[in-house]
DNA sequence: CCTCTTTTTATGGTATACCTTAATTTTTAG
DNA sequence: CTAAAAATTAAGGTATACCATAAAAAGAGG
């Protein structure tokens, strides 16, 4: 396994998580990725050929129990430099993504282990999203998306995606984990989420408020 | 840069520092690496395009100042892993070395920063080579090899390369860092050096004291 | 069922970093 | 000065992982 096969796990786990199915359509891969279809297609095929995807063409992939093993624990490496980037090296929200993106291909088992213990057995990392267990067991974090809230509705945001994008435009607006959204309405024919959070009010699209989870008190 | 280039340059830094001389022969950097002479040249070529380093055919390499700065990096790195895999992670004596190795290519410079910092600003590995500062100055550690104490002498063991059939051997041998040992004599004209250490006798050739620098007391 | 869109395949190309085998050049040692 | 040894270059090859362009196949909707 290198990086780019690495690479391709990872976002397969993150893009039927996120979907919620099973099966990955492959220009859905090639936009996540931003590599051409063409590219996609022919390393599909080398993931398919290591017994790490089910690539059924015009039908889309799925993870093999290997390649979802793969995936799974370089989403836990990921989440745990993250925890150790953040808790222990105080580096910003976010600059750990990326950072935790060049660590999670050069860890090993051995390694990982013991920075999983290290660090005292976290559930989570920073952005809130669950850290599978070394088994590969992954407890589901909050389902319940921001853009689902209601005018009204107070939104208490329990985790987010880690998206580059998404964390800076976050952490400039203050709304860390446990922030609390008051929903005021929306706005451009429900494209747009107005909320209130500490006197300020926030007008999110669909790209942010999609990518944040949590619970909500009505 | 790239893990490649990266580990080029390492090598090239190494191998001047031990033979101590500016100049590195490429067959020598070949048997370093592993890797063919043609190999060793086509590279060569590569980084001295991009001013890493400074190739004259027929006589050796030697790092530029940017070659060397990057060089330096990739040690500091090294050497901060290292003592964090030891110190914060428990792992191996033996088992360091390879996990540094994978890690000193995912660092950037404000990681390797903070880690410095996290780690109290140690000024040695776990193997007691000197860590580099963040502004490239290498305090040079003990210089005087193992190789060259004479029966009679008790040599202090202050430092070993990162080798890692070398820190395999010393392990399972219980010599580390500190160690004592009493020169008794030489075998096998004069190949082999003959040192006790805690009631042992053993038996040690060039490849291994060649590589332990220390102290003597006569 | 047929068109349109999407997906896939086919071909050929790029860069990196290795390799082998075989010349050729340069250095070095006698 | 010259032959042997060492270093370099030449030529062609491999695998990985991208790319573009274009053709072909399959699916989806009316």
């Amino acid at each position: 396994m290198n990086r780019a096969e690495e690479d391709y796990l990872k976002q397969l786990y993150e893009l039927s998580t996120n979907t919620q199915s099973e099966r990955v359509k492959t220009a859905d891969l090639s936009t996540a990725l931003g590599h051409t279809a063409q590219s996609v297609n022919e390393m599909l095929k080398r993931l398919s050929d290591k017994n790490l995807v089910n690539y059924t063409p015009y039908h889309g992939v799925r993870l093999t129990k290997k390649g979802h093993q793969n995936a799974v624990r370089m989403i836990r490496a990921h989440r745990l430099w993250e925890v150790f980037l953040s808790d222990k090296l105080d580096l910003s929200w976010e600059a750990l993504h990326e950072e935790a993106e060049k660590l999670e291909h050069a860890t090993s088992e051995v390694v990982l282990d013991k920075l999983y213990t290290y660090l005292g057995k976290p559930k989570t990392c920073i952005h809130g999203n669950p850290i599978p267990t070394a088994d590969g067991q992954v407890v589901q974090g909050a389902t319940l998306t921001l853009a689902q809230a209601e005018p009204g509705d107070v939104f208490i945001v329990r985790r987010v995606q880690d998206h580059a994008p998404l964390l800076t435009y976050l952490q400039a607006r203050d709304i860390a984990l446990g922030a609390r959204l008051s929903v005021v309405g929306h706005e451009s024919l429900g494209d747009t989420l107005v909320v209130k959070h500490q006197n300020q009010t926030h007008r999110l699209g669909q790209s942010i408020t999609a990518r944040m989870f949590g619970d909500i008190e009505t």
